[in-house]
DNA sequence: GACAGCACTTAACAGCGTTAAGGAGATGGG
DNA sequence: CCCATCTCCTTAACGCTGTTAAGTGCTGTC
């Protein structure tokens, strides 16, 4: 008989179990039954640490921000052009982490204020290269946005990085398009090199920033 | 006793019905059931028509891009930024016209071809403007990206426009964070005025375009 | 008039999020 | 030492969900 006792739970350990199971069983498979059996425990009990499901997304979400500030190395003298490389590489990167991770983190609120930390750096950093106030919020707003679409649309086609969902198949598709031959050839840019193309859409984001902006501009 | 015949069902009217009943209920009320009371119907009659719930909700998100289409005028001679200036904001326009409609939108796909022959029309355009296909490809993906994020957050925060959802009252919002004064200024130009800061992030994605690409260059 | 096939109903199933009530075990006070 | 309290969890149940199986009436054809 195991007579082990288990420490209590807390919301750090749920969250944590079902961050592990979001990737086993998706979004759909993440009942709260399923998380629960997998903390040894029966699916009441996780109303003791949250409210309600949306409160465990929520926090799951804000544990996936924290994960990826801890993986994303920020310089204080970054230029502004390396933060939001490297911000919006970082949440993507964390996003790809977890299958249906951009639905998840989108449809969610972070507890508390995590984020408000690095966002303040951010603004800092845009401010004292001679943006104003407002376009460094439009900047990183623009590129984040950016990016959760990039993501959301990848994990569409690609639940996790080379796993791939049926009904994309490049040769297939363009082969129902034989009448629209642009459309057909342009298959392989949409459908396929998702880190090349996320690169290539953020440069352009970039680039409309230093354009319209010039912080470093005469 | 009201012995009036109805017509039978098909798939147009039972989507219509459904974008109907999402506007009053939202994603969580779409129910079969409440689907069916509405179209005077039981649940499982609905199983006649489509698969399963997924395939309702792709041919719901097909009959909007139906509608956007309808309700965009598309100019064959529109220059690639006028283009790509109409089809992104038609985009916005009708997520925005129904609750949730981002999420139901990019969590669906559509039931046939639909799309391409809009795709091709603005490939078109691109390509006779100088643009090569990769470049066409990315200017039309980067610039739709950018906007199904902006929506899909802006309806977080606003389900249809002018009905705020709670917890995002922007001066409440300044005095948590009033240990950073950045990111509390910063909140007027993230929670208010979307239409305005979604126009000033369309632009800077054109302004990235024509730097990188240079369509009308030397 | 028998026979298909279409479009639907009735009945039921397993599983979901959630709530109410209660119970074991530690903690702390008188 | 005992009782009270608080914490953390269980058991049982509720209403609702998407979905399937089986059956039913109507329509048009041979």
């Amino acid at each position: 008989m195991s007579t082990e006792k288990r420490p209590p739970l807390d919301r750090a350990r749920v969250a944590d179990t079902a961050l592990k199971l979001l990737n086993e069983a998706g979004l759909d498979g993440l009942t709260l039954r399923a998380i629960a059996r997998e903390l040894d425990v029966k699916a009441p009990a996780l109303y003791w640490h949250f409210k309600d499901k949306q409160a465990l997304l929520d926090e799951m979400a804000t544990e996936m921000y924290r994960r990826m500030v801890a993986g994303t190395a920020l310089d204080p003298s970054d230029t502004w052009r390396e933060r939001l490389l490297k911000a919006n590489r970082g949440l993507r990167t964390a996003l790809l982490g977890y299958r249906d991770g951009a639905k998840v983190y989108s449809g969610s609120r972070f507890t508390g204020l995590v984020h408000v930390e690095q966002m303040e750096e951010t603004l800092r950093l845009f401010t004292a290269a001679g943006f104003t106030l407002a376009q460094a919020a439009r900047a990183q707003s623009t590129t984040y946005h950016y990016t959760l679409g990039f993501v959301t649309e990848e994990q569409g086609v690609e639940p996790l990085p080379g796993e791939r969902r049926e009904g994309f198949d490049v040769a297939e598709r363009a082969r129902l398009m034989a009448d629209f031959p642009l459309s057909a050839a342009a298959g392989a840019e949409i459908f396929q090199d998702f880190d090349q193309h996320y690169e290539e859409g953020l440069e352009l984001v970039l680039a409309g920033i230093e354009r319209q902006y010039r912080p470093t501009g005469p």
